[in-house]
DNA sequence: TGAGTTGATGCAACCGGTTGCACAACCGGT
DNA sequence: ACCGGTTGTGCAACCGGTTGCATCAACTCA
């Protein structure tokens, strides 16, 4: 691996002036530059991130942390967080982990002292314990809030009042609401709105859970729908949706017909059934967002915005 | 932030032994351990694993690449391979990559020089491009083979090969068997599979594709499966089924009945249909392998297993 | 008792960049 | 011709550990 003495030695200049035309080209004459970029070329010399970070005192990592994978919600977000991320030559690395243990909190500890920043996605486990982990490192929370920490959340709420609102005007007089996992901070909002929704337009809600963002808790939540006698359901998580809408039409029930089920603008598409509401968070927008709070708290901390992202609500054509 | 220096100077004694005190207990007096470690706790050291990973050469990251996200399939193969990575004290990234592009590479090939190893879990694009990976640093494979490299597979292939006998022996004549992304290394060994089955089982086959991993490609693979009047489909992932699933039965189309539809056990749990074949693999266990091999990998280059790991078929009960 | 081990610790040279400061060449202005 | 001000480059001291080698005391065995 060729270092940057080597390059140095090769294009006739000191290794500081080679530093300095490889990253701030403004202090270097054009044409040195050109024949050291020459002998870069030449010797197929690469930046070591670590000297380089040792000697800068930054690791040029960020974590993104979800508290699961099995939740393809997080892809597109992780996605954009990551094109931005590259842009400003940060690696993002993505780490599976809990805030709800002690545990989880020491393990995160342990790699917010590796990292330059972190970005918590939909955190659940108390306050507290984002705090610990904001306290050690920039952080900036993806579908949360806390005080004194930037964040950037859906706004899911105000799109799950659209919907239940709208089902109401469509006639449907009981409302089911399934919950998402427990400790999820947005859920709350989601079914207060969900609550105040129904209540405005004199629909009765009855609300369920709470239910993990998996296909098979939309499987087991099935009977209590049922049982709820709701002539329409708003599932937290698509995964919940696709495990109901299955399971439903397993055991003959019309979907619609006798239950609606919202979802994701995809998935009610392909239900071939006008009129069910779908709701679209936009995950690469989040991500950016997410990761552009994160390149400013690094820069300045305590500065601390708090974004709200509309949510897109449509009903299905056929 | 405390260095070893200064826990060198409050111990009374050199870096370097500091440093082994630490590090290698065993080269050190036990009561010197013990006043170093003191020190250490009072002055609330911890290593800069930076600096450590400038003097040692070795990064302490090992880079997880997947093709998307978007399927979760990856979740529990990422989750088996981390938690084997933090036992050995690595860090495992996740990075959204591919191999087909010469731009994928070059960003591969630029994280390769940042990590101690890899693990490219399914990737597509041909050969020459995993191995150019494979000659930076050392590299395990995911449900792909190349010779000269440590790989583990889940052996679907075997398993599709069951099902499509399976069914065969249930009455199906007509069997769809629907490919997955083009330049998946799987693809055509479960293709190559399911032909070998019908044919020796006297049921004809016919091949769809290729999908991507999406329910929206379950979705739009709709018309063909209907127009290939087979009776039963083998799709290649678990969201295209879905998508299927749901598109079928939002046409009015008897699943099963005029339709059946194979995918992993918690889905056709939910059909709430007896005699539906699920393929279910143990992610898991993929990626706990992986990292083991990586392990060795890492320690002893040119080592190169090739695992197979079994994959489970079972017949939905009702 | 002396030569040969063994064990514990110190010394100093790395690892590969980054950056403050010094210095020389060159600028236009007077 | 002289001077303050740029501009471009080199020098060397970092960043914070790791490790080969030297040193020295204590210990073994003949």
């Amino acid at each position: 691996m060729a270092t940057l003495a080597d390059v140095a030695a090769l294009a006739g200049y000191n290794k500081s002036t080679v530093s300095r035309a490889l990253t701030r080209p403004e202090m270097v004459a054009p044409e040195t530059i050109a024949r050291i970029q020459a002998a870069a070329d030449q010797l197929g010399y690469v930046l070591n991130r670590t000297a380089s970070q040792l000697a800068r005192g930054r690791t040029g990592l960020a974590a993104f942390v979800v508290p699961t994978l099995e939740n393809a919600f997080f892809a597109p977000i992780i996605g954009g967080a990551q094109a931005r991320a590259a842009e400003s030559g940060l690696h993002l690395t993505v780490t599976v982990a809990s805030l709800e243990t002690a545990a989880g909190v020491a393990a995160l500890e342990r790699l917010a002292a590796q990292v330059d920043g972190l970005i918590l996605a939909a955190p659940r486990g108390p306050d507290e314990h984002v705090a610990a982990i904001a306290a050690i490192k920039p952080t900036v929370l993806v579908d949360r809030e806390a005080t004194g920490l930037p964040s950037v959340v859906a706004d899911t709420a105000t799109a799950v009042g659209t919907v239940v609102q709208g089902l109401a005007v469509r006639g449907h007089r009981r409302i089911a609401y399934l919950g998402g996992p427990s400790g999820s901070w947005q859920d709350p909002g989601r079914e207060a709105a969900a609550r105040e929704a129904a209540a405005r337009s004199g629909a009765e809600l009855t609300v369920h859970g709470p239910y993990p963002a998996t296909f098979a808790a939309g499987v087991s939540a099935t009977a209590e729908v049922l049982d709820s006698r709701a002539t329409a359901v708003v599932p937290y998580a698509t995964a919940i949706a696709l495990g109901l809408l299955l399971t439903l039409r397993g055991r003959g029930v019309q979907v619609p017909g006798s239950v609606l089920v919202s979802a994701e603008t995809t998935v009610t598409e392909a239900l071939g059934v006008p009129g069910i509401p779908a709701i679209d968070v936009d995950g690469g927008a989040l991500g950016r967002a997410a990761m552009d709070l994160l390149g400013t708290a690094m820069v300045a901390p305590g500065e601390n915005s708090r974004l709200r992202l509309p949510v897109q609500v449509t009903w299905s054509r056929p």
